[in-house]
DNA sequence: GTCTATATAATGATAGAC
DNA sequence: GTCTATCATTATATAGAC
């Protein structure tokens, strides 16, 4: 935080806004109109801070869901204490990110994004293959064979995904809360 | 079929063609270059067969979608024979359906797009309601308490839709194998 | 029923002042 | 670092000939 001046904004507050843009709106649903309407900046702005245009941020807002899921998902698997613990934490902070299953996926929104770089494609598939490594790492470090560790974190997150769409298809939260709660029983099953 | 002319293109046929588009590439993500293309016919033509524009051609495909899961999926889990045939004759039909999942869900694109009216928006949520009703019924016809049943029937349409999310992000066809199989055990187990 | 040509609006992106 | 004004392109949609 070198002085980030306090009439402007900082990128990761921008950022944060398009993460919630693109999130509802996928890639061809958020037009620079929305995008300057949600940040309060104008075009020529934007592309000060993005000089790569829609293509820029939205590789920024896909770095930004791994740095996020990172941090406050996958550390925490990696951490000290019972599994169960983690796996807990885990499914909370999941909760959390979806708002109860109100909040789309950005990667889901993604996926549909013809006009969506290659590159920022890549990236946020590697968001998904991330989390099932890192939960499957996690499972094999409290003994459970790889080929069935890995098994149970596709699973999990097969559930989440499932049925956050479920969830929002239908309006109806608690099918989310059902997903995380089967997804937890799945990932400790006889541990 | 009261002569639909040989030259011209059928509204099935065409329907057909937009609901690979759409299913693809999401409502903002088709343009109407891109329909053009893909149904080889030009401006003029689509707005003759769908005065309403893009608006009544993806109402028109819900429709199909809608029509096409009611006779080949929900009707079937409605018929004759042991309640273990009718879902897997459901999840054989299902893994046709998204290309063993290699095919994308008309619904899960269609819930990105924020321009879509919301007519449509309610008939594609209706497809994944409808589905889930009529497995619950056919559960419930086989002795299984209503409840129970829908929480079933719901983790099914979870297990695919997210089977087919996870397949797709991670280029792997397998894990929809696989979420179909645990759709299969969970929906019918105990009989 | 399909076409060519066009109208109109919205899109992503730049230039240059401050 | 943000703005106003404008660019070129693409978008959806229509008019009218055939």
């Amino acid at each position: 935080m070198t002085a980030a001046a306090k009439t402007s904004h900082s990128r990761d507050e921008i950022v944060r806004k398009l993460f919630d843009l693109f999130r509802h709106r996928g890639f061809e649903g958020a037009a620079l109109s929305d995008i300057s309407e949600a940040t309060g900046l104008g075009r020529s702005s934007l592309y000060y801070h993005f000089p790569g245009g829609k293509d820029e941020m939205v590789a920024a807002v896909a770095d930004f869901a791994h740095g996020q899921i990172e941090a406050n998902i996958l550390a925490p698997l990696a951490g000290e204490g019972p599994l169960a613990d983690r796996i807990g934490a885990m499914l909370e902070t999941t909760r959390d990110m979806y708002d109860c299953g109100r909040e789309p996926c950005l990667v889901a929104s993604l996926m549909v994004s013809p006009g969506l770089a290659p590159d920022s494609a890549g990236k946020v598939q590697a968001i998904l293959r991330d989390w099932i490594a890192a939960l499957a790492a996690a499972l094999e470090g409290a003994g459970i064979p790889a080929s069935e560790a890995h098994r149970r974190a596709t699973a999990a997150i097969v559930a989440i995904q499932g049925g956050l769409l479920v969830a929002r298809a239908s309006a109806d939260s608690a099918v989310f809360a059902n997903a995380l709660e089967t997804a937890r029983q799945d990932l400790l099953a006889g541990t």
